[in-house]
DNA sequence: TATAAAAA
């Protein structure tokens, strides 16, 4: 069977090889085959972020692309509807049915079970003077918080499962800090998690405790492609927090779930504005949407002042319109937001450097390497992470002694990024440190991580990556003096509104976007992460029904 | 119509 090895390819090249073994005479009308192009199908749809496809569309496709019509389709469909590779279901909302990959349905259900069940699990009746335990944690916080976060801080405690939202800068992740301060004075237990290595580094940082990664803090077993934490073995906390909660996606979400008892609270921390998750699935926005679980707004913005121009093109482009320069007044006036255009990967990529390395800190002050972040949208490519990183580190750091593993350099000096969970070093994917020191004889390189040494043996240095560029999406929680942007035509593939968003949203007092106009035109009218279709909300509606 | 993350 032909097409066992062939599902293995990614995009198009199945279709690619379906084509040849069209041409070599396999029959179209086997079995086998319809049910690998339904699968196919299904997963591309998945690809985009979808949990379900239309039927009627399921089968146009099947048509267009395979020629695989009625009667064999209807074959295909029952057998594996039979078999539970697919579900097909009607859904409030819908026109028509839906089909889905057995496991996305199965992740949404449960994801709507669990919440139903932690929802209707009573709390215990609290035998603390609440006001003057919050006055106490708010009094013994450095950074004191805002009305509205007191506010929330206070609701929270009276829930079982809560969402807090808000846009970029609010305070969300530094509440999360009041939250855990107040929950460990209660004598509860608090699980700090996150969807990216960097997010949960930098919620560690913010809150002073311990946070990892939601597949670090459910063990992750690759031998098994599952999680030890289950309903069977669940996460022993009595507080699971989840920041950055848009970039879970639906098996995430229920493996997650799966693992939180009915002893334990769940906070999801997140803002559906910003990145969604790269899988299938619109969890945080259907969970809003759905109006089941509190929702708590924050709605002041602490990252930059209100009136600044980051903070109005970020408006702009959440709504959907062209980010804009203002008006200069006064030619030397210094602005917080540039727009500039460069037509070729080439000349925006030599830009980001000349701007890194002088432009920026002769004319605002800023250090390269601590204050500037570049932010793009890609790894590959003239302008994506590795190229950038080469490029900056010849620019920035071209002289001091290195070492080079895999075709990098990594020098005394350089900024870089573990990357590979390591429990023995206690370094993890998403901690950024400094090269302190190169041993030449022994190959052996230092990195200091705050106020901590790490070494590294030659072997252990392919577990980092420099980190002058880095993607958007591990960017997402983080905040930076300085952010550069580039976003050009061979970004096409990544160009969404939410990207944008998130990452002019980095920058505290200084961003500046280098692309072509078309290309930020693409982001902006791509709004393809609110295109998404996902059941969860209809799923919920339906418990509460 | 290929790209972003997670894990080793
Ligand atoms: N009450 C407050 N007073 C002063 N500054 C605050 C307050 N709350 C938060 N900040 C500051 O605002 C900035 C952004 O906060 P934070 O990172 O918590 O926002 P966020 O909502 O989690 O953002 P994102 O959506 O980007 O993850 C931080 O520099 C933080 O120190």
């Amino acid at each position: 069977n032909p097409y066992q090895a062939a599902f293995d390819l990614p995009g198009w090249g199945f279709y690619v090889a379906d084509r040849i073994a069209q041409h070599l005479g396999f029959p179209a009308d086997a079995p086998s085959r319809s049910r690998a192009c339904m699968l196919y199908v299904l997963e591309m749809a998945a690809n985009e972020g979808h949990t379900a496809v239309e039927k009627p569309q399921l089968e146009n496709k099947m048509s267009e692309l395979f020629q695989i019509e009625t009667e064999a389709f209807d074959a295909a469909f029952q057998k594996m509807v039979t078999e539970g590779d697919l579900v097909c279901r009607t859904v409030d909302g819908f026109e028509n049915d839906l089909v889905y990959l057995g496991h996305l349905f199965e992740a949404e259900r449960r994801i709507a079970a669990h919440v139903d069940r932690l929802l209707k699990a009573p709390l215990p009746v609290s035998r603390f003077d609440r006001q003057a335990l919050i006055q106490e944690v708010i009094e013994n916080l450095a950074i004191e918080p805002s009305a509205q976060q007191a506010g929330i801080l206070e609701a929270i405690l009276q829930h079982r499962m809560a969402i807090i939202t808000g846009g970029p800068g609010t305070g969300k992740t530094t509440l999360v800090r009041a939250v855990c301060t107040l929950y460990k004075r209660l004598g509860k237990s608090v699980f700090l998690a996150a969807p990216t290595g960097r997010a949960a580094r930098r919620l560690a940082e913010v809150t002073g405790r311990e946070a990892r990664t939601i597949h670090r803090m459910l063990l992750y077993d690759p031998d098994q492609e599952g999680f030890q934490k289950s309903e069977k073995d669940p996460l022993d906390a009595d507080v699971v927090i989840v920041d950055e909660a848009s970039m879970v996606d639906v098996v995430l979400m229920r493996h997650l779930l799966d693992a939180v008892s009915t002893k334990s609270r769940v906070v999801l921390v997140g803002d559906r504005f910003q990145l969604p998750s790269v899988g299938p699935g619109n969890v945080l926005s259907d969970l809003i949407d759905a109006g089941a679980i509190p929702v708590f707004e924050l709605t002041e913005i602490f990252r930059q002042a209100a009136e600044s121009p980051i903070v109005l093109n970020a408006h702009r482009v959440r709504a959907g319109q062209m980010p804009v320069m203002e008006p200069k007044t006064d030619p030397d006036e210094l602005q917080e937001f540039y727009i500039i255009e460069q037509a070729s990967a080439e000349s925006a990529a030599r830009q980001i450097v000349e701007m890194v390395a002088s432009r920026i800190p002769d004319t605002f002050g800023y250090d390269p390497i601590r204050d500037i972040q570049v932010l793009t949208p890609m790894h590959k490519g003239i302008v994506g992470t590795i190229a950038l990183n080469q490029a900056l580190q010849q620019a920035l750091n071209p002289q001091s002694p290195g070492i080079e593993v895999f075709g990098t350099t990594f020098r005394i000096r350089d900024k870089v990024m573990h990357l590979r969970n390591n429990h023995q070093k206690e370094v993890y994917n998403g901690d950024i440190g400094i090269v302190e020191d190169f041993d030449k004889r022994h190959q052996k390189i230092l990195v200091r991580y705050d106020d901590r040494p790490v070494p590294y043996e030659k072997e252990e240095i392919q577990e980092l990556t420099p980190a002058y560029a880095i993607t958007v999406h591990k960017s997402q929680g983080s905040e930076y003096p300085a952010v550069i942007l580039p976003l050009m035509g061979i970004h096409y593939p990544m160009l969404q509104r939410n990207l944008l968003y998130t990452a002019l949203t980095r920058g505290k007092r200084l961003v500046i976007l280098i692309g072509t106009q078309q290309a930020i035109r693409a982001a902006v009218e791509n709004n393809r992460a609110s295109n998404r279709l996902s059941t969860l909300k209809a799923m919920l509606a339906d418990l509460k029904a």
